[in-house]
RNA sequence: GGGGAGAUUCCAGAGUGGCCAAAUGGGACGGACUGUAAAUCCGUUGUCGUAAGACUUCGAAGGUUCGAAUCCUUCUCUCCCCA
């Protein structure tokens, strides 16, 4: 199945450019980017969407780019911001670039074959790119009319834009132009709110070309040379940006969300998503696809669909032993297990179950303390803030210990403790915090 | 330049002298049901406090009053209409 094809039945085909699933065609391999530019410490899940992108453009023959933007990184894009961002430090700004490129090396083949994957960093250009060459290069072709007209920054023309991040587009045009040249790279793609960049680089392509062979730029016929092509943004169906928990984002750094918090985030889907999110995230061919809704339409309640998306999409991202984990730990949070079986598991496993978990160390003798102390003031108050908070949600019935419910009138001494100096406590369904009693 | 409307608790939006910590809806959080889903239902939602209550809120600063989100003055900002 080619490219084209492949994403269309995935529901990753938002827009693209007359001619491209000819070109892709009849030229093999095609060579295509994304770029990232290093605005935080990691990528996240909407950024995992994309990534999708070049691996379906690999696995269909083609030869990917992944571009770091560790120039525009600098600038900031306008798109889909409402304010002005902040400016990031330069140093900043290296630490990022290398994080994201090393969790982008995992996806794709970087190795072998002659559409093995390529990273390279758009700084390594525009760097040495002078302000004169680069209006007289760049600024020249695109008119301010042009470019005010794209969405991301007449959206901004109320509430102000800078100069700085008005020229964005014009940045990511001449990456797109440069790999033209330089790596003959034909195609750009992103998502959908990186249509109007991308086509501004197909914009500036045809125009330098026209310039270049002498032509008035309407007897062209480069149109048939780069083109564009993006993947509609997720969104979830109750309307929520997707990509998002009630913790922030879902990261791919399993410093920033943990194995077991990013295997939850996926099984948490909703039956209505999940077959969306299949599509998009999982490499499952159309048969496997339906066979598993199939499953799943049989028995809701097994959550098939969600299953198998959270277990391939976490091996993908942190490796098959975290997955694991994540759902050993699944089944200990969330399974009906008794105190006694709990109590049963060894030392290393319920540490490494309640890794990430917030762990409280108290005395011993702080148990004869009343339940609202003890999940306030001899916490620390990191359970609850506040004596009235803890006694509220006590009293909602929202205070599990040792998955057991608990009342304000309930006794700490009367519940066992695990490995004779362990208690977890629960608040709410899926908040967590384990207690260790110091001698 | 002229005329008008407004600024309320996370958001929207009632309230026009005491019954206002402030209706209602949304959101958030918790509970029940369930499948760790959705829908539904119930509870909580300024802070602290076992409670009684205390303290801080209705754009900002002053003032009137026993008492102000509500009345007066000034200021700041927002929106609409006409020119």
């Amino acid at each position: 199945m080619n490219f084209i094809e492949e994403l269309r039945w995935r529901g990753m085909l938002q827009d693209y450019t007359p001619g491209i699933e000819e070109f892709l065609n009849t030229h093999q391999p095609v060579r295509g980017y994304i770029g990232f530019d290093p605005t935080a410490t990691s990528l996240h899940v909407g950024n995992l969407a994309t990534i999708m992108l070049l691996v379906h453009f690999q696995r269909s023959g083609h030869k990917p780019y992944v571009l770091i933007g560790g120039a525009t990184g600098m600038i900031g894009d306008p798109s889909g911001k409402s304010v002005e961002r902040q400016m990031l430090d330069k140093a900043t700004i290296e630490r990022n670039q290398q994080a994201i490129a090393d969790q982008l090396r995992r996806f794709l083949d970087f190795d072998s074959g002659e559409n093995k994957a390529e990273m390279i960093n758009n700084y390594t250009w525009l760097k040495d790119l002078s302000l004169l060459e680069f209006l007289r290069q760049v600024g020249k072709h695109i008119t301010v009319n042009y470019m005010i007209a794209k969405e991301s920054v007449k959206k901004r023309l109320e509430s102000g834009i800078s100069f700085t991040e008005f020229s964005y587009q014009l940045l990511q045009g001449y990456d797109f132009y440069y790999l033209f040249k330089h790596h003959n790279v034909r195609l750009q793609m992103g998502g959908a709110d990186q249509w109007g960049n991308i086509t501004t680089g197909t914009e500036l392509i045809r125009r330098k070309l026209a310039v270049e062979r002498g032509l008035a730029p309407l007897e062209d016929n480069f149109s048939e040379e780069v083109f564009a092509l993006t993947t509609p943004l997720l969104t979830k169906s109750d309307g929520t940006k997707f990509g998002k928990s009630e913790s922030g984002n879902i990261w791919l750094d399993p410093r920033l969300t943990s194995p077991y918090q990013f295997y939850q985030f996926w099984l948490n889907t909703t039956d209505q998503d999940a077959p969306r999110l299949v599509r998009v995230f999982t490499l499952f061919d159309k048969e496997k696809i339906q066979a598993l809704e199939a499953e799943h339409a049989a028995a809701p309640h097994l959550r098939i669909l969600q299953k198998a998306l959270a277990e391939d999409v976490t091996i993908r991202v942190h490796g098959r032993e975290a997955y694991q984990k994540a759902v050993q730990a699944s089944a200990i949070l969330f399974g009906n297990h008794p105190t006694e079986e709990i109590n049963r598991i060894d030392e290393a496993t319920l540490l490494a179950v309640f890794e990430g978990v917030p762990q409280i160390a108290i005395p011993r003798q702080a148990l004869q303390n009343g339940i609202v102390d003890f999940l306030s003031i001899v916490t620390d108050y990191r359970i609850f803030p506040s004596k009235s908070e803890a006694r509220k949600m006590l009293q909602g019935g929202g205070v599990s210990i040792n998955k057991m419910k608990v009342t304000e009138t309930s006794q700490l001494n009367n519940f066992s403790l695990l490995q004779n100096r362990y208690l977890i406590v629960q608040k709410g369904k899926k908040n967590y915090y384990l207690v260790r009693l110091l001698d």
